[in-house]
Order: structure tokens, then C-alpha cells, then sequence
DNA sequence: TGTTAGCACTCTTAATGCTTGACTGCTAAT
DNA sequence: ATTAGCAGTCAAGCATTAAGAGTGCTAACA
């Protein structure tokens, strides 16, 4: 069912007023600070109507209303008006990501920054790239005699001191072929089909199989080892500012999820519609949220192929205008620094 | 002045019982619970004389004692049953030890974890090396026409994806004749020391001086941004779990502090006393630490010089035992890996 | 001189009841 | 369809009270 117009910007004040104000909004609120030609009662009558449609809610029955997740999905994707950021956060934004940013990592951790002073959240990044990323070379370099340190540049980042064991009696000759070898075989290839890779090594080649296996088992202790670091998190402290999180527990509720990252994972990496921004409220669908809060995300593609998603999480009680300002900026800004690099 | 033994005893009863409850200790506990040959009365006027001394504070007239900074001081120094890990703990260590350690800062990394595991206490580590330490070998490793990763090994760490640019027009050879110099010139040396260096670039090298430049300011870019997050830490939600912070304010103070990183570093780097459990508490001498929290922390060395710091924070009601007990055993740990690897 | 019992005093904490004010929902009139 | 008015509900703040925990002091005792 649509809603009429009337409740549609009622309801889009009420979201308005109760993300400005924090205090459930009245009937009375609406009509003398928003709506002078309309009374207090016909505004009630709405409000019912409203309710009853699963829009808003009372915490008593002689409270005013807040919105419910449904309405703050609704706002987001259809309410909202949206803000465009100020010159002066513009150039901060381009000021943060000047800093080098060579390396895929580091272009994360300026936008997780920003994201977060901006948009004054906690802000959440998820690399999916890891996976699908194929090798573009592998170099050795020997440090010890029976030390190698394994080199791999990929299509998007640089995996590095991921130490190998070589035989002591191994020449640099030698390795420089067992080198060229796995150069060979990894080309082009993402780790998964790597790790699935059977070789068969004939007499000739016997001598580097030592080290294929240290390769791989180097590859696959970097991948378990980043498994819980590949979400990275900013700002963590942002969430103290908002008065939304006066009780203890809630507090606790939050940085529990927040600090033990994996239910953040999931829920991240769950379902990728290809909305431009997606919104994820906790209760109601989300129990894996901390109660009372939300999660906006936004991904990102190079060439077409989603690479990885950010966002912010913090209180239902946002400022969505900001926040999904900030996520689009931001996007854009990421979107042209990777595919620069290609 | 020097404490009566029985001073001394009630001392530490009275730390032990506040730190295991929680609760102001009344002198009726101490002669019930802990000394049932001695009067309520007696402990009492004990008490007192403790209180005078500056050991002890009452939270208002009617209320039990609760142990002061000095206490907590004299308590770790001399005080305190020092208390021995568990097997289990100690396979524990010895389990998160064992995985990949062969770059320093998983040395670092697999600490945190372990302290903050162990203790349930946020653990904190700051490396003071990063000054100090030595360049044993700088290699270049062109990827692009116009890039180069530069490769520095250093006697701890090794320092890595530092891209620099270099002339398209300079050919393989003459770059590999570069690394050669630059790497003659940087070997042994320090990385102040290497800031200061002034160089003659004569006719035949003057080729080299972007790329000397470029190195220079990578490791510039290296230090300022390695200045701040030279401090690591894990399990900052451990605090939650501990009831000396149950009202918001005390959460906010706590993790403002432990978040923002530079108060704690330069506490943390500040007096490095030779002690080898140094407990610093807040309020009273450490103003920029949360109110009534501690700081716990030891060194490390190698081969005599003195490498890095690391701790626990927490509420000062804190379990010392247990927090000293695992730094001490996590410090033998990384000196013998780090004197390992020399 | 050190120890103890007893008692008065202080202060916190929790429970209770009361008042005020902010809303709503309903109804009847416009 | 809108509005004004009114009764009903609930939260929040405030004062009062009672109970309980713990101390300090004093006087008596070994």
C-alpha cells in the first residue's frame, strides 16, 4: 500500500525531528514546530494510522513516537533529502587520501578515517577481493642461507614477509629457477586454485618441491591468519560521543560486536544486493546487531567486479543524511583510485 | 617509616579481598574472614593508623577501607604471593608462540594476544627499536617501468611495500648499480642516523640522487607514520567484562585514553625506571591515565639493550598476580625468540 | 600497653508515595 | 476531513522513611 503524501512527510519529521532531537516526537512537536496550518489532533489521527502500519512505535501509551526500522529503511531509500557535503569536507576528504596510498591496505585504512571523522561513526570495511585476486608475480629473495623471503604481487595488493624454508645446499642458481618455475605455475591464478593445484614434479623438478609446499603453506598461513583481520574497523571510540548510548549494556552490547568483529563479518558479507546503499537495523532481522543500531553499507567495484564493501554502524538514531553522503564520496574516490592503478 | 608485620598482613588482606570483591573492606571481614584471633576492635584502630599512613581511603565515614595508589604499589613490590601459571596457561603461551613469529611485529601481536587472553586485561606494547635499529641491507625490486619496492632488512624488523618512484629512462642495470651505492652507504647505520647524512654526489652518481632522495623519504613516510600506531593493542573490550566500570563516564575515560593511543604512549615511554614491573596508577602522579586504573607494564631486551615495553591496563582493582605472573613469562618468551633469531 | 566489648553516630541504599507534566485517544462540534 | 476539549495514562522527579553497614570512641580488662 502507498502512503499518502501527508504521511509520507509526517513521517519524514517525525524520522527528521527524533535523529535531531532524541526525544520521541509529539503530535504537538509536529504541528507547531513543522505544520502550522494543520492542528495537534489530525496530526494524532495520522500518527495512529502510521503506527498501526508498522511505521512508528510508543514506548508508553502516553509517549510520542519513534520510528521503527521499517521507517528508517523507508527514509533512507526513499525520504531522505539528500545532503551534499561542504567544500571544507571535500578538501579534507582529498587531503586524507593523498596520503600514500600505493598500496591497497592503505587506501582501506584513509577511507575507513574518513569515513569516520566525517561522518563521526564507527566505520567498517570488508575486502571480498582476497579471494578472487589472481598473482601477477612471485619473486624470492634470499636472506639467509636457508631462508627465503616469498614476494607476491598481485593484481590489487602486495602480500609480503610471508618467510619460506629452502634447503641450505639449494644454489641462488637453483633458486632463481624454482623461481621461475612457480612463476610460471601461479601466473594469472587466484589462491584458491592454487591451493587445489596438483603438480606433478618429474625427476627434474623434484628439487623445488620443498619449496612449492613452503609457498603454498606460506599462502594458505596468510589467508587463516587475515581471515579476522580482513574486516578492518575505525574510529571505535566515535560511538561514546552519542547520547544514544547512556546505559552500560548498551555500550557493552555495541563494542562486543563491534571488537569480536566475526558477527560483523557475517552480516557484512551475508547478502550483497546490488543496492547502492544497503541498511541493516539491529532487531528485526539483524539479531546479530547490537539492539538499537544500524549498519549502512556501501560496496565497491573495479571494472564491474565487486571487490569489497564500507560502511558505517552506530545507532539507528543516525544521521543518514551524512552518512550516506559521506559513503558515496568516498566510494567514488576509492572506485577511481583502484581503477587507476590497474 | 617501616610497617609492622601485622600492618603489613592487614595491607595485604585488605588488597586481596577488595581485589577479589569488589566491596570496601570492613574490618569485621578481616577479623571473621582472614585473622579470627584478633578483634574486630583491634583491626579497627589498625586500620586507622593505615589510613593515616596514606595506605588506605574510606569512600565517606561509614564505609569499609579501599587500598590507595601507594598500596597498590607496595602491594606488587613486596606485598603480593607471586602466583604461578598453570600448565594449561602455559601451554597456552606456548601454543599462540608457536605460530608464524618470524617478522617481529607477530612477535608483538602473538604477546598482546596472549597477555590480554591470560589476564582479561587490555594489553598494550610499545617498540622503542624502531630509532635504534640498524639497516643491514636495502634491496630494490622494480615492478613498473617508474616504480620500485624497496626492501629494507634490519637487524629486528623488516620494513616493507615503501614503493618509490625512479627514472623511466634508468635501465635495470643501472638501478641494480644504485641499490649497490645506496646500499653502502645506509648499511649499519641507524635510520637518524641516516636522516643527518649528507652526501657528495660527484659527476658519476649524480644519477642516483632521485632515488636517494626517494629512499630518504620513504623511510621519512615510514617513521611519521608508523609514530602512532608504534603502540599496538588487543582486547580493549576485556574492560566490559570487569565491574569497576559500570557507569558510563569511567567506559568513556577508559577507552578515550586507550583509543587516542598518544596519552598512553607517552606514559608508556616516558621514565623507564630499571624495574622490571613498573605499576603506574591513575590519578595521583598519572594524571593522563584513566581514574583509578593501572597500568602494569615490563621491558624487554636483547643482548642487553633495552627494545620495547609492553603492559596491561585496567581497572587498579586489577589482579596483579595474575597480570604479573603472565608478563613475566611472556617476557622470557620474547627475548628468547628475539635472541633466537639474532 | 595492647586488646576488647559496647554504644552512639554517620552515611548509603532501597522502597514508598506524591505531584507534575507530557502525551494520547476519543468524542462531539464545525 | 478537521478541530477543540477533555479524560486517562504513564514517566520522572522529589521527599520521606526505614534498614543496615561500618566506624570511632570510651571504658574496662589482661
Amino acid at each position: 500500500m502507498e502512503l499518502s503524501e501527508r504521511k509520507k512527510k509526517i513521517l519524514q519529521i517525525v524520522v527528521d525531528d527524533y535523529i535531531d532531537t532524541a526525544v520521541p516526537v509529539s503530535s504537538k512537536v509536529i504541528s507547531e514546530k513543522y505544520m502550522q496550518n494543520v492542528s495537534s489532533a489530525t496530526i494524532r489521527s495520522e500518527l495512529s494510522a502510521l503506527e498501526e502500519l508498522g511505521y512508528l512505535t510508543q514506548l508508553h501509551t502516553s509517549s510520542g513516537r519513534v520510528p521503527s526500522a521499517e521507517a528508517y529503511k523507508l527514509y533512507v531509500s526513499d525520504l531522505m533529502v539528500k545532503e551534499h557535503l561542504s567544500k571544507k569536507e571535500l578538501d579534507y576528504i582529498k587531503e586524507i587520501f593523498l596520503q600514500k596510498a600505493d598500496n591497497i591496505e592503505n587506501v582501506f585504512k584513509n577511507a575507513l578515517k574518513v569515513i569516520s571523522e566525517l561522518s563521526g561513526y564507527t566505520s567498517v570495511a570488508v575486502s571480498q577481493s582476497a579471494v578472487e585476486d589472481k598473482i601477477k608475480e612471485i619473486r624470492f629473495f634470499r636472506f639467509r642461507e636457508d631462508k627465503a623471503l616469498v614476494l607476491i604481487v598481485t593484481e590489487l595488493k602486495l602480500l609480503k614477509d610471508n618467510y619460506i624454508e629452502i634447503p641450505k645446499e639449494m644454489t641462488d642458481a637453483e633458486l632463481e629457477e624454482a623461481n621461475a618455475f612457480i612463476n610460471k605455475l601461479f601466473k594469472e591464478k587466484s589462491f584458491e586454485e592454487i591451493c587445489n593445484l596438483e603438480v606433478d614434479f618429474d625427476e627434474s623438478f623434484s628439487g623445488y618441491k620443498t619449496i612449492f609446499i613452503n609457498v603454498i603453506d606460506a599462502l594458505k598461513a596468510y589467508f587463516s591468519a587475515k581471515e579476522d583481520s580482513k574486516l578492518m574497523i575505525d574510529g571505535q571510540d566515535k560511538i561514546l560521543r552519542h547520547k544514544d548510548f547512556l546505559d552500560v549494556d548498551r555500550i557493552k552490547e555495541f563494542l562486543e560486536v563491534v571488537t569480536s568483529k566475526d558477527k560483523l563479518l557475517d552480516i557484512m558479507t551475508e547478502d550483497n544486493r546490488e543496492l547502492k546503499i544497503n541498511v541493516k537495523i539491529g532487531s528485526e532481522g539483524y539479531e546479530k546487531l547490537p539492539k538499537d543500531s544500524s549498519l549502512v553499507t556501501a560496496s565497491y567495484s573495479v571494472h564491474g567486479k565487486k571487490i569489497g564493501t564500507y560502511g558505517v554502524i552506530g545507532p539507528s538514531r543516525m544521521d543518514y543524511q551524512k552518512v550516506v553522503a559521506v559513503l558515496e564520496n568516498v566510494g567514488r574516490i576509492i572506485e577511481s583510485i583502484l581503477a587507476d592503478k590497474e
